[in-house]
DNA sequence: TGTTACTCGGGTAATTGGGGCG
DNA sequence: GGTGTCCCAATTACCCGAGTAA
């Protein structure tokens, strides 16, 4: 099959790049706001593509300059 | 290749370095004056590196001696 | 096989966002 | 123009015991 397995995340990595507790990220793949893979176990695990899109898309350069 | 793992502070650690109120710090990203990373549930995240920069920006040390 | 760290669940406090007002 | 404050709704953080991952 094709793609190379690509690399998964568990909620403590995703929760560590947005800085909110690992329970946070569990809710946002609940919502469906993130999609997620389950492990027999239960556990979930993210894609770090879509990780890392996300954080892109959310995330907003400063553009007025610092006045002295 | 964007940076991966940078520090984010919470609005309150924002504020509580600046000495003003959370929502003051919301005002300044909404402003543009400083960068922001939302998480998907809409609150806000900001790099501890820009934070501190923007202090050492805005901070005069002062430059006449100390008269006895 | 046993150890250690993490992630399930749920439930309850604490922050945050947004609008509007002085 | 910029900031602090009050409102309320939503999101997030910390508590626990039990099970999974490596």
């Amino acid at each position: 099959m094709t793609a190379a397995t690509e690399r998964l995340l568990t909620p403590g990595e995703v929760a560590n790049l947005f800085r909110v507790d690992p329970k946070t990220v569990t809710r946002w793949a609940t919502a469906g706001r993130i999609g997620s893979i389950r492990t027999p176990g239960g556990h979930r695990r993210f894609r770090e593509t879509e990780v890392k899109a996300l954080l892109s898309e959310l995330t907003t350069e400063a553009t007025e300059p610092v006045r002295h």
